[in-house]
DNA sequence: CTCCAATGTGAATACTTGTTCACATATTAA
DNA sequence: TTAATATGTGAACAAGTATTCACATTGGAG
């Protein structure tokens, strides 16, 4: 009966994680400090060792998604230098990132997770906002190299690319995996394409 | 100190369309039969007399939605004939459903409502599906009269047409209005069309 | 090895949750 | 007008919520 105590850095990140998972299994409802608690094997009181509080456990939730989706970016962009393709790319990575992290995207652009909490609802529209730039930026450069029509706005096809997998990823959660998300992303892709392509 | 008396039916709706409110506006969590109760100006108690517990107000308002999703398909295959025209105007509805329910149909589709209820996760995902398979059935019917491309499947084109309108719910509802969702779908529209439609 | 700060415990806090029940009042039918 | 029924009230409920506090235990630095 020997009380396992981990550094504040490991259990705090052990308690992101947890509560990650809880709300995307779960809902916001789901996660309370009681089950994320219990979730990682500790008593409740125990959490506000390594969290001010609820609000916090929350930021931490969402600044860990938002440096994924960020990260996201950064790395199509190493991978490849083609626009479209760096954008199929950015896709798949999308998918892994439901398909590993449950439905925590489709609770991010739910906005559930803000409900009544104007700050951090200012956070998460940053953070969205900011991964439509970089998506903008790079349908911007696919224009500059031709391979995007001129006329398409880069923020509107970078609005309409969040819709290629939204929808599939609340398929997905809904029919608990009956719903192929990456089969689908993987043939709405070359409607995507069409849709800003030249030619 | 009157106290004003209701007949069911009357008040039933009454109710249904208050939590349809709370739900948009404040989420998931901000639907207790307290609040519920305070927003029709009644005593949390005195619900029972008309929905049996919470599951069946909450049924009540993914009922309500479900008419409304499938009554706008009805309205545009009655308003015209030509399938690109129909799936033009049933994009136009549902913003305008949008705007009035705040986030409802956010809320519909992103799943927030049956969280760890699997009776009515069900309900919702046949809720989709049906709306899915109407939308479906549009474009096949556009293929018949080839004015949409044939390598086009439908059920991916519906799913993709749902994310059209649905990324843009949710930056109207983070942003508080300040992104235009209309705009934005009518500027998203002629992507769409370009990536189904044949040239 | 000893001591101390860091971490975990369990009880207690005040509040909110959904729901039930005996009672009161308003509306309707006889 | 009276009686019956439908609707609303307020108190009580057990369970769950986030959070605080005094105390116990652990791991590591001296």
């Amino acid at each position: 009966m020997s009380i396992e105590k981990l550094t504040n850095e490991v259990r705090r990140e052990q308690i992101a994680r947890a509560a990650l998972h809880l709300l995307a299994t779960q809902g916001l409802n789901g996660l309370s400090m009681a089950a994320l608690a219990r979730s990682v094997g500790i008593v409740p009181s125990a959490i506000y060792r390594h969290f001010r509080n609820k609000e916090e456990v929350l930021d931490a939730v969402v600044d860990a998604l938002r440096q994924r989706l960020l990260g996201n970016v950064r790395v199509v962009t190493e991978e490849s230098d083609e626009p479209l393709d760096q954008l199929r790319r950015l896709l798949a990575l999308h998918v892994r990132l439901i398909l590993e992290h449950h439905s925590l995207p489709r609770m991010l652009f739910s906005g559930e997770i803000y409900a009544g909490h104007p700050e951090r609802k200012a956070r998460l529209l940053a953070t969205i906002q900011a991964y439509l730039a970089e998506v903008a930026a790079i349908i911007r450069n696919g224009q500059a190299q031709e391979r995007v029509r001129p006329e398409v706005s880069p923020e509107t096809a970078a609005v309409l690319f969040l819709g290629v997998i939204q929808p599939s990823a609340i398929l997905w959660h809904l029919s608990e995996g009956t719903f192929d998300a990456a089969k689908h992303v993987e043939r709405a892709w070359p409607l995507f394409r069409q849709a800003i392509a030249v030619q």
